[in-house]
DNA sequence: GTTAGCACTCGACGAATCAGAGTGCTAACA
DNA sequence: TGTTAGCACTCTGATTCGTCGAGTGCTAAC
């Protein structure tokens, strides 16, 4: 059905396309690569494609584009590897070291760097702190009626919140209250922590209004932190890309880039192990059918953290796109294990 | 010079062009508003407001548009006052209510908020941590080797550092360390901590390699945080305005405004007690010789902790802008406070 | 099955045209 | 003397019209 030379010409066609962005006709084509046929087969052989959908033709007379379709079967194998050269890798390397001093400076720069190595938009989705588990908590006094709870997590967090202490509660009932919830809770996930947990602290406790606090305290761990946080690079390398030369279709991706829990939905939706690759009208969002994302997934330890994400005009570097996620994604684990302990 | 009635046709003008971005010409100016006289009278003083300065003709037969130095006349008297409504104000309110749970988060709704406004970039540059007053520092364990020291500062930041322990030294040691840095500095400025603070610790704590653990607590605290924190706001608003309809424009503009050194610079030469406004030409830097930046500092009890601005073109809403910013810096003062103690 | 040739189609580009808005100048007016 | 009407002139922006180049599809020949 679609034989050893339509591919070949269907890799030529992309190739061609994604590196100029003009439709390409046979006459080119022809002339650039070298595939040993005339034009008019080439002609032939095109029009073949485009019946079997692989491309498009914005009007007779002008060359073709790749369709979806066709992108899928050129990311499903044709693309030509583009491993990340050692340059890159040092390059990040030294990004890395020199621009990141506290964790969440980790994923502004993930974002950055993937942004500016492929000129498309990056998302990098942040672990939730609550999916972390809880090490251990620890009340410091600040007068006679606040204290600053501090929270650990084994995800390298550390968080703080001023609480009020209950009036005729002493210091001293915070400690024994922080004894408590360390023996309870530790290594626990903290979005875990429910009913049973709590009752027990309940009872250890033995006073309501230090209860209160305790699950005050607890509560907002929890809360605050609950969203994951969303970190976004390159909507000006975004504007490098011929298909984004319109004022109006940038503003209509930058709104949308600030829609956090419409772009969370897209990042979850991906979830898989490898990289996954989602081609212009396989989106689901219309606003960009004519977009693609690639998503990749971070783990530490076997633990899923996060996602990255490359976003950008279907006529993609896939291949170099693809690579450098694949890279980034071993090496953010590294990165994050600097801030743990 | 510029009589009662020149000046009444030059607010005109300038009324009108910043509504209309449309260069005016004397019959549509004489339509629109009631001045009593005809166009030809218009058109002649037009012509003088022109000698003077006050306008500019891009080319014989366009209308006039104001000049640098006409919108200073502008701004320096002929503005018509738009104080902030009280819709605005309870919206604001509203605004930092739901949206603001963090410290950093007033930072960023702020200039999300005065974008949203105005329908221009915003830029708000937050308070060093450096020149908050130090409070107090705690150390808790984390296992055998290290801790994590907690500094907190008058002005309401919380940061937290993991600090290696130097090898044969107790957690015991480290408390004592606390305590007589917490003796030698409450109340100092950050930044102003250097030597001889520095040597009466030493001298107490009488342990060269835990002083220099103690040394390097302090220099991370002020280190990491030396750099003031800039939240901007508003890239998509911008996209609004007639006069970013460019891509390269508006791609030269958020590359300047990612030169974090570069606008720290802009907003620090500005650094009065009220507001200013710094227009067209009158900016050094070129880039932003069509835009106009008006500033205004906020302060907390007397003590000056940041800066506030708005970014537009020349032709900006100089009533409203101004007003805004009066009141938000104002405002502000009141949000911070709420992560105060 | 492949290729050459040919008629046809679009889009981009530049020149020409035209309407609209504005100016500057002059002369008349109060 | 200041104000106004009238007029010639200018410039922009939109529109139209060829023209050119690149491309296609089809047919016939190889």
């Amino acid at each position: 059905m679609i034989d050893e030379r339509k591919q070949r010409i269907l890799q030529a066609i992309i190739d061609d396309y994604i590196s100029s962005a003009e439709p390409v006709g046979s006459r080119t084509l022809a002339r650039k690569h070298d595939l040993g046929v005339s034009p008019a087969t080439i002609r032939n052989e095109m029009a073949d494609l485009e019946m079997l959908g692989y491309l498009e033709h914005i009007h007779t007379s002008s060359g073709r584009i790749p369709s979806s379709k066709g992108y899928r079967f050129y990311v499903d194998g044709l693309i030509p590897p583009k491993p990340v050269s050692d340059e890159e890798k040092s390059l990040i390397d030294r990004w890395y070291k020199a621009r990141v001093k506290r964790i969440d400076e980790v994923f502004q720069e993930t974002a950055r760097l993937i942004s500016q190595v492929t000129k498309n938009v990056s998302i990098v989705l942040a672990p939730q702190v609550s999916q972390a588990a809880f090490r251990c908590l620890q009340f410091l006094p600040l007068d006679d009626h606040r204290a600053i709870a501090v929270i650990m997590t084994d995800a390298g967090f550390v968080e703080n919140k001023i609480v009020e202490m209950p009036s005729g509660a002493a210091f001293e009932d915070f400690q024994r209250m922080a004894g408590v919830i360390n023996r309870s809770l530790a290594g626990r996930i903290l979005r875990s922590i429910q009913g049973t947990a709590m009752k027990q602290i309940r009872d250890e406790i033995q006073d309501e209004s230090l209860y209160e606090s305790a699950l005050e305290v607890i509560r907002r761990a929890l809360d605050s932190e609950k969203r994951e946080r969303l970190y976004l690079g390159g909507a000006t390398h975004m504007m490098e890309q011929p298909e984004f030369q319109d004022v109006d279709r940038i503003k209509d991706i930058l709104l949308m880039l600030e829609e956090e829990e419409l772009i969370k939905d897209i990042l979850h939706a991906h979830r898989g192990e490898g990289l996954e690759v989602s081609i212009g009208q396989e989106n689901e969002n219309s606003r960009i059918k004519d977009c693609s994302i690639i998503t990749a997934t971070y783990h530490l330890d076997g633990e899923l953290l996060g996602t990255i994400a490359v976003l950008g005009p279907t006529r993609m570097e896939y291949g170099k796109a693809m690579s450098l996620l694949e890279y980034m994604n071993t090496n953010l684990a590294n990165v994050i294990r600097r801030f743990h302990w």
